[in-house]
DNA sequence: GGGTCGATGACAGTCACTGACATCGAGAGT
DNA sequence: ACTCTCGATGTCAGTGACTGTCATCGACCC
């Protein structure tokens, strides 16, 4: 492994969220991460390609789950529903996680590079959940449409989560906003 | 007026797009802009606060205009049918400007950092319709689903607009982009 | 002709990020 | 045990985005 102790790449990530909470994103040098993490500046970019990234680590695996989970849906399942079903396996991910999500998410929201970051993670996903529904068949713009609502829909149900008591279920109020989105998208 | 000629932050814009277009934005420092529009660096940075601002700067004076268009729609026009009034009004802006908003969106989808500003522009401008959409009195999660999904008709008609041949009108492929989403939202 | 004020220039400094090269540590092979 | 190899880390110098500060210029006012 690596030259001293193990999990580099971890402990950069903690130090990193840490250092960013207390003092804030801007006010955060990376010499300062590294350091509470025991290593240099350079290190730190050898792992994460920039300050901001060290954040967003986990997206690719968590997108990966998505869209493997819509893939997987039963061949005749609607769009909505093969969403769904990639909506339970995300919420899954972060049930067990409930204070570490609200720490990152109050340090992104707290900063607009940050905030640009996150969009940019949740284009790339509703662009991979729009491929995927293109390759079950689904048109274009359907396909488009369908996978950025099916975002939407997480960023509502995890919005709520991150606000809400303690006892609150992810999944349910995913399955909430989704059950709205169904109401406004039949009415009017 | 400034020290020399006038316009000088319109003289950094253009200096601007033309390099990024040339060279590319990674290649381009802020030096090189500066000095084709006859300024110095710092000089730049008193009139954008960034490097990516610079392709930036008419985004408020837009968000503007198709929030006002929204907000004067007729007070029992359906949420839908004023953002198409906002949509119209936007397009009449660009009609005119093709080359520049072919150049423009060019520069952008090249570069990353560039897209995840567009990203965040996109996503105040919803937010500023969907403020706007309530107080017109729709309710929550309605107005900002409807604010994103005009934002998302005005992404696919923009689009289609710069890939298509010269004489496509850009007002009439965001009219087909909301019918298409009409008839998404109306059907599955 | 002098005074005021906003815009610009000049300059030093911080920090994100990169390339090049040296060095360490662990495991493989003997 | 000894050496070799190789990946991960350290070190150092450098570029460029961005900022704070102060001097200076040019237009307008009186």
């Amino acid at each position: 492994m690596g030259r001293w102790e193990p999990n580099a790449r971890e402990r950069l990530a903690e130090a990193a969220l840490g250092l960013y909470g207390e003092r804030g994103y801007e006010q955060t040098t990376v010499a300062e991460i590294a350091k509470r993490a025991g290593l240099t500046e350079r290190t730190f970019f050898r792992h994460y390609a920039d300050k901001r990234e060290v954040l967003f680590a986990g997206s690719r695996d968590l997108q990966e789950l998505f869209v493997r989970a819509v893939a997987d849906a039963p061949e005749n399942a609607a769009p909505i529903d093969a969403l769904a079903l990639g909506l339970h396996a995300v919420c899954a991910v972060f049930a067990d996680r409930r204070p570490f999500a609200r720490a990152r998410h109050a340090v992104i929201t707290a900063n607009a590079e940050l905030r640009e970051r996150e969009l940019i993670k949740l284009a790339s996903l509703s662009a991979a959940l729009a491929d995927t529904l293109r390759l079950r068949g689904v048109a274009e713009p359907a396909a488009s449409l369908a996978a950025e609502a099916g975002v939407s829909v997480f960023k509502v149900g995890f919005e709520r989560w991150i606000a809400a008591a303690e006892d609150r279920d992810l999944a349910q109020l995913v399955r909430e906003a989704l059950t709205e989105l169904r109401a406004v998208a039949a009415g009017s």
